[in-house]
RNA sequence: GCUGCUGUAGCUCAGUAGGUAGAGCACACCCUUGGUAAGGGUGAGGUCGAUGGUUCAAAUCCAUUCAGCAGCACCA
């Protein structure tokens, strides 16, 4: 007798072993119809796997998420069977179902052409049609790389041996195509429907080791519907047209060139706009008490050999020889500066916490494929502090700092913040019980500070762990922002002391801290958060005063400079063209507020006031204008201390 | 760094089978003084990423190189 359970808490029993499409059927014809898989005792199974013990079972649907995983991970399958058939000499390796779709890497000596994934794609859908039932089997080990070795697929042989020794091996069969695979799989290849698209080819190397031989990936996407498809399409299209280096383009931002790869070329408007970041976080961690300071661009070798960047990152920093033979490196990072600044004049506990800002240019050399665009440069600025403190003050000092962080994300209108948690990574420094503080003391200053983490093993700093705060673009690519280090070693290595109450001196606990991250990676997110349509106080034009003929330009001139006069950032447009002319140009370029003054407006001492992304227009007096616009225009820190 | 793709006026792009380049926008000048997302006309502007090669002749073919893009690897 086999018992299985049911989700409803009812039971059903059976004589003979059966399978989850079976027990559908019992339950009847609309769900026999609908159920594609089922969750055996918590494990995904194939609705027509032989299930022969007591077990729970739960069936799922089309309803279900977990059928996009199923519909994608079939379609992998479709898809090295299209190739095969296409391109006999390609070997297939592995071929999962992602977040975004699905992939297969195969190994070929010629890469696929774009023309190749139209016709694969062509080839794909004549499989679905043709309805090929998808069948599972076992194999032992032997058979396994037996079948490989007849077919001289070494990597496949590879993915067996990696196998643990207690699973089963199982291979899954749709017409002549048979796949090393765990399954599960649907039960015919017309189930994955046609709702699929090949998105690209790219290399990938095999498991992900750059030391590996580089393989064909071929990226699809699949949906259990064509409107499903069709959404995610034109999601695609709509983030592509935030893309930060298109939009810095078109406002005027910033450029690049070829005779400085990875290092930006701000113009005015992007530069009010990274000032205005810039001078923001310095109210805000002034108020905090940090202390800003600057150190060197370019330090000798000695010093960053005795901090261990040499021999750990000696490859990514820039350096230069001169002619007395010394070599200097352009900091990669301010740390090492800052514990010079630190040891200048005997510290004592009574200076702890010391709080240590700077915003600090930075070179490192990033390999040539990592750029992209300002969020991955190689000359950037960092909203850098390190703060010296007691053991005992690391708990409240990240505390401190998880909320000013938050608080500052929240001025910039980001609430959904993932925080990674990175703890001991295998090769570091210090002992066990260190890092157990260590890990402790940022544990409970995340519960402290009501953040959750999801954990990121193994990913810590060597010199201890970190937090590390990621942000998702338009794209939905992760961004890591903002981080929190503590660090143990480098005063060590740098020989930071201070004098403790019973007078020995003894080492301060280095937090490494940062908000932003990277001011130009931050403004890279801003723009594809807002599509360049960036809040008032971060405009680069905030206001342009356009009036409707040349016979109010006078006017138009009074109100610029009233305006002006009161702070903000106003431009006048004084063209001789129509109204609907400027009207449209300032409104591409995203200036917030358009004043609007005629003859009317003149006659009566009023503006036309045109909000961005209204059609209306609002007729104001000067004197509320003025005070509206400065309103509208604060930022967020300082409208706080007004109310 | 690896694989693939791309590189033509300030911008977006076209250029068919190799015979020394075209459009729209922007720009300049002129006309128009017009009430809320492009009024009209005229004109100037590029040697086709760079280097080398094949050819009577190359933006167009080949090689090398640089940069950008996508993905992989990397990201202290």
């Amino acid at each position: 007798m086999l018992k299985i359970a049911l989700p409803d808490g009812s039971e059903r029993h059976y004589n003979a072993p059966v399978t989850a499409a079976q027990i559908a059927a019992d339950i009847g014809s609309g769900l026999a119809k609908a159920a594609i898989a089922a969750v055996v005792n918590g494990e995904n199974w194939d609705i027509n796997r032989v299930i022969n013990v007591d077990s729970e079972i739960r069936l799922i649907t089309f309803k279900d998420d977990y059928s996009l995983e199923l519909i994608r991970h079939d379609c992998a399958h479709i898809l090295a069977e299209a190739v095969l058939e296409l391109f006999p000499e390609t070997q297939v390796t592995i071929g999962p179902a992602i977040e975004t779709g699905f992939y297969y890497d195969f190994y070929r000596k010629s890469p696929f052409s774009t023309d190749d994934l139209a016709t694969i794609e062509q080839r794909m859908h004549e499989i679905v049609d043709r309805d090929e039932e998808i069948t599972r089997g076992e194999w032992s080990r032997e058979e396994a790389i037996r079948f490989y070795k007849d077919r001289n697929e070494p990597f496949k042989i590879e993915l067996v041996d990696a196998i643990p020794e207690k699973e089963t091996v199982s291979y899954y069969q749709q017409g002549k195509f048979i796949d090393l695979c765990r399954g599960p799989h649907m039960v015919s290849t017309k189930k994955v429907g046609h709702a699929f698209k090949l998105m690209k080819v790219a290399g990938a190397y095999w498991r992900g080791d750059s030391n590996n031989p580089m393989l064909q990936r071929i990226y699809g996407t699949a949906f259990a519907s064509q409107a499903d498809l069709q959404a995610y399409l034109n999601m695609l299209e709509e983030a592509e047209k935030r893309d930060h280096r298109k939009l810095g383009k078109a406002l005027n931002l910033f450029h690049m060139q070829e005779e400085a790869t990875g290092s930006i070329f701000w113009h005015p408007n992007g530069w009010t706009l990274f000032r205005e970041i810039e001078n923001y976080i310095r109210r805000r961690l002034a108020t905090e008490n940090y202390k800003e300071v600057k150190t060197p661009q370019m330090i000798d070798r000695s010093l960053w050999e005795a901090s261990g960047h040499w021999e750990k990152f000696g490859e990514n920093m820039f350096t230069a020889n001169t002619q007395e033979d010394k070599t200097l490196a352009l900091k990669p990072m301010n740390c090492p500066g800052h514990v010079q600044i630190y040891r200048q004049g005997v510290k004592s506990y009574r200076d702890l916490p010391l709080r240590m800002s700077e915003f600090g240019s930075c070179h490192r050399n990033e390999p040539s494929g990592a750029l992209h665009g300002i969020m991955r440069v190689r000359a950037f600025t960092q909203d850098d502090a390190h703060i010296f403190c007691t053991e005992e003050q690391i708990n409240s000092e990240s505390v401190a700092f998880c909320n000013l962080l938050k608080d500052i994300y929240k001025d910039f209108g980001f609430s959904n913040i993932r925080v990674k948690f990175s703890d001991r990574p295998e090769v570091r420094a210090g002992d066990d019980a260190t890092w157990d503080k260590a890990e402790q003391a940022l544990t409970s200053a995340t519960q402290a500070a009501g953040i959750e983490t999801s954990s990121n093993p193994g990913e810590g700093a060597f010199y201890g762990p970190k937090l590390e705060f990621v942000l998702t673009d338009a794209i939905g690519r992760d961004w890591q922002c903002g981080t929190l280090q503590v660090d143990f070693i480098l005063p060590e290595r740098l020989d930071a002391e201070y004098v403790d109450e019973d007078g020995l001196r003894k080492r301060p606990v280095m937090l490494h801290r940062a908000i932003l991250g990277s001011l130009e990676r931050w403004i890279g997110i801003l723009i594809e958060q807002y599509s360049g349509k960036m809040p008032a106080w971060l405009s680069p034009v905030q206001v342009v005063i356009a009036p409707i003929t040349e016979t109010t330009n006078n006017y138009a001139k009074f109100i610029y400079q009233l305006l002006e006069d009161s702070g903000l950032r106003v431009d006048i447009d004084l063209r001789n063209e129509k109204i609907g002319y400027k009207i449209r140009e300032h409104s591409t370029s995203k200036v917030p507020f358009i004043l609007a003054v005629g003859a009317r407006e003149e006659e009566a001492k009023t503006v036309a006031l045109r909000q961005l992304g209204s059609q209306n227009q609002e007729v104001m007096t000067l004197d509320k204008v003025s005070s509206f616009l400065q309103s509208q225009c604060m930022p967020p820190d300082l409208l706080n201390n007004i109310k």
